[in-house]
DNA sequence: GTAATTCTGTTGCATCTGCAACATTCAGGA
DNA sequence: TCCTGAATGTTGCAGATGCAACAGAATTAC
């Protein structure tokens, strides 16, 4: 457990908590190691689950599996990311994804409620933890909910723009970086590669906005 | 403040905790209550926050206003609802949405942070209180997860048929009861009412679902 | 340097969908 | 019962977009 220490200690949830307190976190009865081979399903689908993950070696893919059986990859997890809090948070079922290990992987499963009832009253630093957990809970739900203001735009001329002035928003500026290549842009505004490239180009005709590469500038 | 105690211990937030105990937490100086008139914002744009708030009277709408001014309806929150507990946990500025009384409201503000800090070791109600937080964001996670699920198909078909299958999931039937009418069903899918009875028409008509009124039943 | 591979842009076409206009059904009140 | 307004369904059309196929640019591997 030892080992995995320095990667615990920059995620997250764990932010500014001693070493020492840690491992005694992870060393208590909420915590457990499990090693994963390729392409394993982590959570059975259907369960309750009552442990969040810690990815320690390895990524764990979320994937949603619509019914005919197309399977579209709607998140990935890497080395020090949280995963399943929320299931575990809720203690409900997940029907809906399959969170599974693309390549050999590691994972730190810990019971957050388990911890919480068990410790609350003891570890001073349990605090900083319920902080840490709420702010990861918190800044996903923003960023969720960013994406949906962006989704529910009803062309696809408008998801552009709503991302970009986001993005600028963010930035603090009308000019920023794209943080997606085409292919992965189109995936996050629910299109199609070839027809973001041709509203691109269209914006860019219109003198809406200047494209270079991954550089976007807003001009209106 | 007492007279607002039966809404505030049936919120998800106080789910649980006794009276007494609600009310020492609300008389701290952790919160305050604020009337509103009609129509006002109640955070100033592009400030932090640092309090959630409690709708006790009223009606608070969240208001997406993009760059040529046209604004669009992301949320609303009625009696007993939480709102900008995301932003209060992460203390982040909110750039993007406006959260506007639509009627006269009375709102009850809440420093979580400042709760936990103040109270954490005295009270023993707080790690319920805690629980309940983290259930609530948790909870708002899922449903958002669940809904650009939903918005990230490609086409009208597809996310009618995702949102479908994941109510006949919750459901546990392939039958049931759709929560919206038809107009807030279309703003959910990102949609025109039009196009979406359109779409339901056809794949009634090739034997795909069948609709009657608000029951659907899931065929194939 | 060259070949291979990936990323990006372009285009044609069939289909989908936003939008507007109108028809029909439904629910509640006078 | 009839009237009224709201909700729902239908349709035409223009424009938007998914999809497939191809071409050029950029990057990487050898």
């Amino acid at each position: 457990m030892r080992k995995y220490l320095n990667i615990l200690k920059n995620t997250d949830i764990f932010y500014g908590i001693p070493e020492q307190a840690i491992l005694s976190i992870i060393q208590s009865g909420a915590c457990y190691l499990k090693r994963y081979t390729a392409g394993v399903d982590i959570y059975e689908c259907g369960t309750s689950i009552s442990y969040a993950g810690i990815v320690l070696e390895g990524e764990i893919d979320v994937i949603h599996a619509s019914s005919n059986g197309h399977e579209s990859i709607v998140n990935r997890f890497f080395q020090g990311c949280l995963f399943g809090i929320s299931y575990s948070c809720t203690e409900t079922a997940n029907t809906f994804n399959h969170f599974r290990s693309t390549t050999d992987a590691t994972v730190l499963f810990i019971n957050i409620r388990l911890i919480l009832r068990e410790r609350y009253s003891q570890c001073e630093h349990c605090l900083l933890l319920i902080e840490n957990i709420m702010e990861s809970l918190a800044a996903n739900n923003i960023r969720l909910n960013h994406k949906i203001q962006v989704l529910s735009q009803h062309t696809l001329r408008k998801k552009i723009l709503t991302y970009f002035e986001l993005l600028a928003d963010q930035n603090g500026s009308r000019e920023f970086i794209l943080p997606f290549n085409r292919e992965q842009l189109a995936s996050y505004l629910g299109s199609e590669r070839s027809s973001l490239c041709r509203e691109l180009s269209k914006l860019s005709e219109e003198k809406i906005i200047e494209v270079d590469k991954n550089r976007i500038v807003l001009l209106n």
